[in-house]
RNA sequence: GCCCCCCUAGCUCAGUCGGUAGAGCGUUUCCAUGGUAAGGAAAAGGUCACCGGUUCGAUUCCGGUGGGGGGCUCCA
């Protein structure tokens, strides 16, 4: 047998010709692909002489989605199995696992998934071959003709997008043939590929959910049942993944917001539409006072505007043409009517104000404005009303009234670049305060279909924003035409205590609305000239902000932001008296101490304490009163007995100054 | 908005194959006076989300509305 040259993990190596990677690479069993020539192939693909190859590993990025498709073709495969008359979408590898999209006859349920699963389970043990076979597209057509979706894909191939590319995308048109032990082909599926050798190979995989999707992402096209699945390397990993989610749920806002009493949404009020408790009140004054502390520190100075405007503010700011559909429907005041309907006398419409900055431009319109004013900084915290889609909403994070700290810099082209390097480095220090530490930026660029002003405009404007954020040292991703119609932005995206990330800060460049609204200001020359409007937002709504800071501390807030920072517990009754003292103390130290002076036991009031995640319980009997101290016991169970009094206000404090967590 | 699912006491949930309901926690009162995560007893508390339809009879079945959940699409 001839034999060729190939360069394997970097060596160099001469092989018989008929060695495929999976001969190989047979040591090592974590290899469940191969990379030939930069390109991911199947462990069973030919080589040839010269090719360079790679073993790519089950846990690493490649491998997890390989394996994470090929679990959705065994998915496919069972629900095909199963409901014979489902017709295929497509099933790609997603962020910690895979879906499929079917066509089924009716959608699935609970128990289908169940039994799917059981189905999926025996194709794994099966280990069946996943075999690459070639087609051409005439062929294909014929083979999948009763598979609309996947007939569709054949006929969009160049064009495809991130996820059709992975049924069709590459050179050659390719169909994967699952082989049973007899080495017969069982199922079939158009695909793109690499796969696992065999199903066998799938370690741990779970199916999570059913759920609608459109197909290949338009609300144009009709809806498909889509079943999600997750899948890893190992059973631990699975486990681990399932915990995780599991946390994630315990420290929900939603749910927590009710466990601890922060807030509600009142039915008779609707939907997306919040009431804060005085729990959640006392955190969410806490978030805005250090807020509003720190912009006064940095230079801004605080307006406030009304929350509806006739309508002729929305139209000059041209937002009624761009997002009309997202606002609340206008009210209409003053309109008269003859007897038979028509109008007589048109109305005055009104709306509530989706966003603050129309208001800020009239404020800055107000009078003429000098050169020397600049960089001018408006700061609100502005209640703005969005009618948002219902089934996008979700607890406080996304609702359909909120306040933005929202701000607007008025600056010139001279300054912007300055001010927004120092703006970025102000909102990342301050979202540290709040406590999130783990960042990344993300710069939005020009979509060319959905946005108005020039090219050069643009360009000035994103290469400003590009230079502030690498000033930062931090990842920077880029988002391709994710820009809002009328200026580039960053945002800054935080990464949680269980590594979730949420979007949070934007800070946007604005040529349009100066323009739109015809600002000004006096240069120096004495010629007039048009300012630069950056538009911030650091939480971006305080209710957002306040929903992740509850899932990043999973309610338990540091002391700062706790709506009750010491809970007083006295051993007995007989204490009440002296812990009432207590409380009086601390109180006038600033501290926002209760006492728990109800008729429980002890363990009990210690317990519901904890459960109400309170930073400091301050115990005191015979001994603590004796002494005039207490006795600490902190969150996390341990405790520290005859604190003196001043010791122990001291601490608390100090830890709520320092707004470090305990 | 679209697909699927859900709505029973303040909260978390049982339950009624159609004959108007139950537990735990919480609340109130009483007993108990207890050193670090649930002491005991009694009581109050529900038009079974709302509106229609089918039925002798609907919390239960059907339809609609409202609210919620998981996704999709969207997010100035």
């Amino acid at each position: 047998m001839a034999s060729i040259n190939i360069t394997v993990d970097g060596v160099a190596r001469s092989v018989e010709s008929d060695q495929r990677p999976t001969h190989i690479f047979a040591e090592d069993k974590s290899i469940v692909v191969a990379r030939v020539n930069g390109e991911l192939r199947d462990l069973w693909s030919e080589l040839k002489d010269g090719d360079v190859v790679d073993g790519v590993a089950i846990y690493s990025p490649d491998g997890l989605s390989v394996l994470r498709h090929s679990t959705a073709h065994v998915l496919a495969q069972a629900v095909q199995q199963t409901f014979a008359q489902t017709r295929l979408g497509i099933g790609p590898p997603i962020r910690d696992g895979f879906y499929y999209d079917f066509e089924p006859e009716r959608p699935f349920t609970p128990e289908d998934l169940e039994k799917i699963e059981t189905t999926m389970r025996k194709i794994v043990k099966d280990g069946q071959r996943f075999k690459r076979r070639v087609t051409t597209e005439a062929d294909a057509l014929k083979e999948l003709a009763h598979e609309p979706y996947k007939c569709e894909l054949i006929g969009i191939k160049s064009g495809g997008n991130e996820e059709t590319s992975v049924e069709v995308g590459g050179s050659e048109l390719t169909i994967y043939d699952n082989l049973g032990r007899d080495g017969e082909p069982v199922w079939s599926d158009l695909c793109r590929g690499p796969h696992l050798p065999s199903t066998k190979l799938i370690p741990a995989f779970k199916l999570m959910r059913s759920a609608g999707a459109y197909w290949r992402g338009s609300e144009k096209n009709p809806m498909l049942q889509r079943i999600y699945g997750t899948a890893w390397p190992s059973q631990d990993e699975l486990n681990a993944y399932l915990e995780m989610l599991a946390e994630a749920e315990k420290r929900d806002h939603r749910k927590l917001g009710q466990e601890l009493d922060l807030f509600s949404f009142p039915e008779e009020i609707g939907s997306g539409l919040a009431v804060f408790h005085p729990k959640g009140g006392i955190v969410r004054r806490a978030m805005e006072d250090y807020s509003r502390k720190r912009h006064e520190d940095e230079g801004y100075e605080f307006v406030y505007s009304p929350h509806i405007t006739k309508a002729a503010l929305f139209e000059t700011s041209g937002h009624l043409e761009w997002y009309a559909e997202g606002m609340y429907p206008p009210m209409i005041l003053d309109e008269e009517h003859h007897a038979d309907g028509t109008i007589k006398r048109a109305g005055q419409q009104y709306y509530m104000k989706p966003m603050n900055c129309p208001f800020h431009n009239l404020i800055y319109r107000s009078r003429g404005r000098s050169y020397r004013e600049l960089p001018l900084r408006l700061f609100e915290f502005g209640t703005v009303y969005r009618y948002e889609k219902s089934g996008v909403l979700h607890g406080i994070t996304r609702a359909r009234g909120f306040t933005q700290d929202d701000a607007h810099i008025y600056c010139t082209k001279d300054q912007m670049a300055g001010e927004l390097d120092s703006l970025l480095t102000f909102v990342l220090n301050l979202l540290r305060d709040y406590g999130l530490e783990d960042f990344y930026l993300e710069l939005s660029t020009r979509n060319p279909e959905k946005s108005v002003g020039s090219d050069e405009d643009w360009q000035a404007a994103t290469e400003a924003l590009r230079k502030a954020a690498l000033a930062q040292n931090l990842e920077l991703i880029n988002d391709e035409g994710g820009a809002a119609f009328y200026g580039p932005k960053i945002s800054v995206q935080a990464k949680d205590a269980i590594g979730r990330t949420w979007q949070m800060s934007t800070i946007q460049v604005d040529f349009q609305l100066p323009q739109r609204f015809e600002l000004e200001y006096a240069a120096s020359d004495g010629t007039r000239a048009r300012p630069v409007m950056i538009h911030r937002a650091l939480f971006g709504s305080i209710e957002r902000f306040f929903g992740v800071l509850t899932e990043h501390y999973s309610g338990a807030f540091p002391p700062w932001l706790a709506p009750v920072q010491v809970m007083a517990i006295p051993v007995a009754d007989a204490f009440t008296d002296y812990l009432g003292d207590v409380v009086k103390a601390l109180k006038a130290a600033g501290i926002r101490a209760e006492l728990d002076a109800s008729d429980d036991r002890m363990q009990k009031k210690v317990r519901n304490a904890q459960m109400q995640k309170i930073p400091y319980m301050l115990i005191a009997g015979e001994e603590d009163q004796k002494a005039g101290a207490v006795s600490f016991r902190y969150r996390n169970g341990e405790q520290k007995n005859g604190v003196p009094l001043a010791e122990a206000i001291a601490e608390i404090s100090a830890a709520v100054q320092s707004r470090a967590q305990v």
